[in-house]
DNA sequence: GCGTGTGAACAGATTCACAGCT
DNA sequence: AGCTGTGAATCTGTTCACACGC
């Protein structure tokens, strides 16, 4: 009995669907057309029990004794982390990472468009990156409407970052990647995923530190 | 009492310190001496409660009534995360991501230093980034041993993240940061940090569809 | 027989609420 | 009076182990 998602999935499982769609993708890809909890648990290095009590949240798409039919779940997943959709997302603060970010391959891949690009810069305002112009960031808000952009990412330095938050949440966005260390605060309609690059190394060197 | 640590931290803890310590460097350069768990907290975007409790694992360092001493929090803390030294890094994949890290200037302040970069592209061989000479695939081994390199970083596409996991391994290498998608295998005496900026950028998406 | 789906047990992390020190 | 440190309660997430359907 499939059952559609009348509940919210639990963030930790959310977090995970994105590499059981990599994997799913990449059996497609082999021709492999069913595949094992244990088989594609493996893959997404996680626990074959977790993958399936992840997988039951979205509904039933197993057949008990054979395993999981690779396009059914490909699309099942696929619709709940909008595979296959196009998703325009803002840059703001085009430094070295902005600049990556912008030429990453893999994100085109996934459906992710740069819809703009915003850094307060002089030298940088006017010229172009990744075939997008970089624009002040007096024009973020008619950026973000010009382009349709749902998505907004922060690659600013940390003091900007709040500020930044702020104008892209006026803009009309509500969903951030956050690069800045600096944790945002936003209203409670709004998602802020932080990525902190700096808090990663240390945390491998606290285990540099404390194992053998 | 102090408790140095004689036992081993929590993972969710040790992951929040290096916020904690970025607000304490904050308040230390603005001349604050004494900071409350409130404060800090807010700041780090925590729950005053679970900062205290973060804290007090560490040991006893702060005075009831009062708060914790900036200054003794930050060396603590520093003495966890290895603030206050170096830490040679080597980067596999100088593509845009790669090369963006290279640069990262916030690494360097936290005590990251550029010791070796890597890739296989024929093109990138001999030219220099950050003022790093890129070496090939078969001298990863002399790059880390003569840069004394302790974490490595793979900035690879996908499908070439375990072989080079396997050899920072074979190298010596015990802390890898990996931004490809893949989940890499390695010998239980390893920690791998990942970071999936496209699974990230779908978890936003799955909020996108899923709220308002 | 095989592998999913899931109740129940377990483990880990967070918050509450207050005792205890300054 | 104020703020830390922490037992107890709660919440969240993971694993076990097996009933159930193919």
């Amino acid at each position: 009995m499939s059952q559609p998602n009348a509940t919210v999935l639990p963030a930790a499982t959310v977090s995970r669907l994105p590499g059981y769609l990599r994997v799913l993708h990449e059996a497609e890809d082999s021709g492999v057309e069913v595949i094992s909890s244990v088989a594609l648990a493996t893959r997404a290095g996680v626990h074959p029990a977790l993958l399936r009590r992840d997988l039951s949240q979205l509904g039933s798409y197993g057949t008990r004794g054979v395993g999981y039919d690779v396009d059914t779940l490909i699309r099942e997943i696929g619709r709940v982390v909008g595979d296959r959709l196009t998703w325009p997302v803002v840059i703001v603060g085009v430094g070295h990472l902005g600049q990556a970010l912008a030429h990453h391959e893999v994100l085109r891949e996934r459906g992710f468009e740069l819809a703009g690009l915003v850094d307060s810069s002089p030298e940088l305002i006017g010229s172009t990156v990744a075939g997008v112009p970089i624009r002040p960031p007096d024009e973020l808000a008619a950026v973000v409407a010009r382009g349709r952009a749902v998505i907004g990412v922060i690659t600013t330095p940390a003091g900007q970052a709040q500020g930044v938050a702020d104008a892209l949440v006026d803009a009309g966005i509500r969903r951030i990647l956050n690069f800045a260390a600096q944790p945002l605060e936003v209203p409670a309609t709004v998602t802020v995923r932080g990525v902190d690059l700096t808090g990663e190394m240390q945390v491998l060197v606290y285990h540099e530190i404390h194992e053998g």
